[in-house]
DNA sequence: CTCTTGACGCCGG
DNA sequence: TCCGGCGCCAAGA
């Protein structure tokens, strides 16, 4: 019999905050970090390395809006389909506008 | 147990 | 604005 893969309790955390930004919206690894109550943006960080490749990992980037390092293209693509804000020079995205965190409500 | 390694973040220069 | 340096913190060697 084959197992369902069951993800770390941290990771189901996580995910969980992921799956509730908006499309054309974002948030920070730290941001995320911080909505759980533990960890760091490290920590974040490694659970997307191993696992993001089951949710909207475009939806999570770095503080300062770069785009996820060897997928730039990818993301764009989304970034681009989402109306994403972005930066003048459309190399990052434009956190002013596009950074959301859950008390700022669905939409 | 110590040392290295990250899909990070902030602060100077 | 760009870059380097350093702090952070859990996981693996």
């Amino acid at each position: 019999m084959f197992k369902p893969p069951e993800l770390p309790p941290y990771v189901e955390q996580v995910f969980d905050i992921v799956d509730l930004i908006p499309p054309g919206r974002v948030m920070a690894y730290g941001d995320i970090a911080e909505v759980i109550g533990s960890g760091g943006p490290r920590q974040v960080g490694t659970a997307m390395a191993k696992y993001g490749g089951a949710v909207t990992w475009w939806r999570v980037i770095r503080a300062d809006g770069g785009f996820l390092a060897g997928h730039e293209r990818e993301a764009l693509e989304h970034y681009r389909e989402e109306e994403t804000p972005l930066r003048a020079d459309g190399s990052r995205v434009d956190m002013a506008r596009a950074r959301w965190s859950p008390a700022d409500g669905p939409e």
